[in-house]
DNA sequence: GGGGGGATTCGG
DNA sequence: CGAATCCCCCCG
């Protein structure tokens, strides 16, 4: 099909066309499986919005209608409807009243799943990234969580659906890291006791050595 | 149309 | 530990 064809003889150069100083875009194949695959293969990518980048350092996966612990677990909603559209979408959510949460929307167009980003190392814009949170926040706890990544990089809902590959104010690179061939897997973070929410199950993914820190903070209290 | 809950964060 | 603070979605 001309898609794939298109994916497979003009997306490289597309991309070298499209490198910044932060890397070349990923290619969107690499998002079209299930979001438990994509994962931890996003793990050491740039996330970029204008000039304010980090590295991915903390994942999280979430699926379709058979992952109750998932926004997409009961079809799709206006909140959730870029969840179920093609890989490589920016899906962001609203919560807690004051929260904004970035995910990547992987699996093929219809299908929903998403990678939820954690943590982020910083790379650039430090001081806009301070500025922003009101903080003087040292530099490994900016983007230390999921929504204090968003504000960071000041990601709010009205990113919810651009895609992270083509050349927009949000991108996903690729800077020649590689990911980390033995990434740490834990159980994701945050979910409720109600049942079904598969709690136990490892789709938390991150760089070995990293601690997140919502699990640093539990473990303290 | 009402109401409960949330993929979080920060302060006490 | 509990408040903040809004949106969303299920249910009636």
């Amino acid at each position: 099909m001309s898609l794939g064809l298109r994916s497979w003889i003009f997306e490289p150069v597309w991309r070298r066309l499209h490198a910044d100083e932060f890397g070349v875009p990923v290619a969107r194949e690499l998002l079209s499986d299930s979001p438990f695959i994509v994962a931890p293969k996003l793990l050491n990518l740039v996330l970029v919005k204008d000039a304010v980048a980090g590295r991915i350092v903390e994942v999280e996966a979430y699926g379709a209608g058979d992952d109750p612990a998932s926004h997409a677990f009961r079809g799709m909603t206006p909140r959730t409807r870029t969840m179920f559209g093609p890989p490589g979408l920016l899906y962001v959510y609203f919560t807690y009243g004051m929260h904004f949460c970035a995910n990547v929307v992987c699996h093929v167009d219809n299908v929903a799943g998403a990678v939820l980003i954690r943590a982020l190392q910083p790379l650039s814009g430090i001081e806009l990234m301070r500025a922003r949170r009101g903080s003087d926040d040292a530099v490994a706890l900016l983007c230390a969580g999921p929504a204090r990544l968003c504000q960071a990089l000041g990601i709010t809902r009205s990113d919810d659906g651009t895609d992270l590959i083509s050349s927009g104010a949000v991108r996903l690179l690729d800077d020649g890291t590689a990911a980390p061939t033995d990434p740490q897997l834990t159980a994701r973070i945050g979910l409720s006791e109600r049942a079904g929410y598969a709690r136990e199950l490892e789709y938390n993914f991150s760089i070995p050595g990293h601690e997140s820190v919502s699990r640093a903070r539990r473990r303290g209290v």
